[in-house]
DNA sequence: TCCATACTATGACAAGCGTCATATCGAGCA
DNA sequence: TGCTCGATATGACGCTTGTCATAGTATGGA
């Protein structure tokens, strides 16, 4: 976790997106993600005055960002880069991270809108914003492969939703299969929107 | 909620598959579940002597039912049945549930997957068991339609999965777009596989 | 009438939660 | 040396959770 070159207030925020990924946000409690961080538990109220809401936000806010980078990270991995490319990309990322460490974790956007998105928490825009941007991200990257405009957001939002999807059966299954197979089964239709 | 021919201990399953999808499992208090039953909250260590894990299952095997009776439905709707109208099918439930009843509630599926996938809780097998019946039933539909056993499965796994992520997202965005993108993204690549 | 069984009722338990109040520490600066 | 202020430490608050123990009531057959 870094520990030594991150602040406590950085390790906070990280341990809260971990534990966010494996339990979702009701079950993840303030004193466990302070532990988890190694971090004094009086900081928690010096770093985080809007409490639990503001630690899961910041901790949102730090994934979104997260998945937004490695969606740009695509195009430096490769000298022909294609739809199926980026998406069979970003599910990789995901098949790493189940086979080096398990299935414990998922992913935090989902983990915390199967929690919160039906009420009116205060957490519920950054869950937003966070896919959005994700949605965005993916989408740039589909327009720079020749997508057009209109098409590009449409099949980022397929994506990320088969991307979720998957993931979730995944670590149910605790078996990649699905991750692979929303790869297989995607790549044609997402390379045929490439050209012109 | 069928108050009035529905025994106790069924509206106890029902209110707490309703709680599950707008809260999640562990945010879904034993108290609440009895109350939003109407029913006595001594009953319900008598009727799940397995306590919550007892009820949270069985919760699970009735949407999973439900899940598998929708699919199952398709058939007696059209007169052409195809893939992207399956799919179509299943996505309008959810378009007409968010329509109607606003965006409170989820997919009990997922919801409970994001709690507890990760872990080894006595829940997890039932969850499994409502995602790969649901997954064999709308297989099932698809090879009634012309789709090669082999790809039949895949094509149902992408399709759950993308239905769940855009159930997801729809929440989040409190819009029933994601659900019409998806539907319309998938359907040439679905129907294409029906062909011999 | 008696009794077994199914169901209902209620109170208590330990444990965990998020939050708050307050005290102490440790540098930097006048 | 004093003062200030960011950071750390600790204890307590009220509340909710899942579970258990122990009753009471009702019903139906012998």
């Amino acid at each position: 976790m870094q520990s030594e070159t991150w602040s406590p207030r950085e390790r906070m925020v990280y341990s809260a997106a971990q534990l966010l990924r494996a339990r979702g946000a009701t079950a993840t409690g303030i004193r466990e993600v302070v532990a988890r961080a190694g971090a004094p538990r009086g900081s928690f109220q010096h770093y985080f005055p809007g409490g639990k809401d503001q630690l899961v936000g910041e901790a949102l806010e730090w994934a979104g960002g997260f998945a937004e980078r490695r969606a740009a990270s695509y195009p430096a991995t490769t000298d022909d880069p294609t739809p199926a490319g980026l998406f069979a990309h970003m599910v990789e990322g995901w098949k790493a991270e189940f086979t080096a460490r398990g299935f414990e974790r998922g992913c935090p956007v989902m983990a915390t809108a199967a929690d919160l998105a039906g009420g009116d928490s205060a957490v519920n825009g950054h869950v937003r914003a966070a896919l959005e941007g994700w949605g965005h991200a993916v989408a740039a990257e589909l327009a720079r492969m020749g997508v057009p405009a209109g098409r590009a957001g449409a099949l980022a939002t397929l994506m990320i939703s088969a991307l979720e999807g998957a993931i979730m059966w995944a670590r149910v299954r605790r078996d990649v299969g699905p991750l692979e197979t929303v790869v297989t089964e995607l790549a044609p239709l997402l390379d045929s929107a490439a050209r012109p």
